[in-house]
DNA sequence: GAGAAGATCTCCT
DNA sequence: GGAGATCTTCTCA
């Protein structure tokens, strides 16, 4: 399989460009489109969510600039992907103009192609349980750092597309997950009743001090 | 330079 | 449901 092969069209930048949460929502049911060694892998998006500039105190870019976020000022379309807990690596995609801060969290999705592929990463584990967390999917989907700022809507070992035959979904909202502020948003998009959003109940990020720990 | 926190996952009880 | 693993990033002195 070559990239010209893969039989779903980039989506382009003026999707991206539109404010964070309409792009948030947007992406449900979009398709994630990964090249990784002549293996096509391909999930539907089935939950995201939200993180604005500086207005917004859970995300990375409230307090500005920094070298890590930096994908998140610059312009739309492309992949912000940073490391987090020691393990993990997190999919964000850029929106807004050049300078206003935004990305949307891919959450969860659906795999539906390159489930072999999927399942030798993430060492044999249930189907349902192998793209149902930002973390999870990252590892299904090969994806870590050598891939941030990479552009989504080019044809690329990466980018997201629509289907030719997209159904209709009913979405729900609610706050973000794992988060320890401005959890009064609803700004987590998810597709209802879908077997791979990754949790169906509210649960604030607990805030961990290193004394309680010791 | 040191210390603290973190957009998570998995194992164990 | 709770806690440990693990290490990058950021803040503060």
């Amino acid at each position: 399989m070559s990239i010209t092969e893969v039989p779903i069209d980039p989506l382009p930048r003026s999707f991206y460009a539109q404010g964070t949460v309409t792009v948030a929502r947007a992406l449900l049911n979009k398709q994630l489109v990964r090249l990784l060694d002549g293996s096509l892998l391909i999930g539907r998006i089935v939950e995201v969510e939200a993180y604005g500039g500086r207005n917004d105190p859970a995300s990375h870019a409230y307090r500005g600039k920094t070298p890590r976020n930096l994908p998140m000022f610059g312009e739309p379309g492309h992949a912000y992907i940073y490391f987090t807990y020691g393990n993990h690596y997190c999919l964000n995609v850029t929106t807004q103009p050049p300078g206003i801060a935004g990305a949307v969290l891919i959450r969860a999705i659906e795999p539906l192609q390159g489930l072999d592929v999927m399942k030798q990463l993430r060492s044999g584990v249930p189907e349902q349980q192998l793209t149902n967390g930002p973390g999870k999917l990252t590892k299904a989907f090969a994806i870590d750092r050598s891939l941030n700022q990479i552009d989504l809507t080019q044809r690329g070992n990466l980018f997201i597309g629509k289907a030719r035959n997209e159904s209709p979904v009913t979405v729900e909202r609610s706050p973000r997950i794992g988060i320890t502020v401005g959890i009064e948003r609803l700004w987590r998009f998810y597709i209802k009743s879908n077997d791979y959003v990754s949790r169906y109940t509210f649960k604030p990020g607990k805030r961990r001090l290193r004394s309680q720990l010791q």
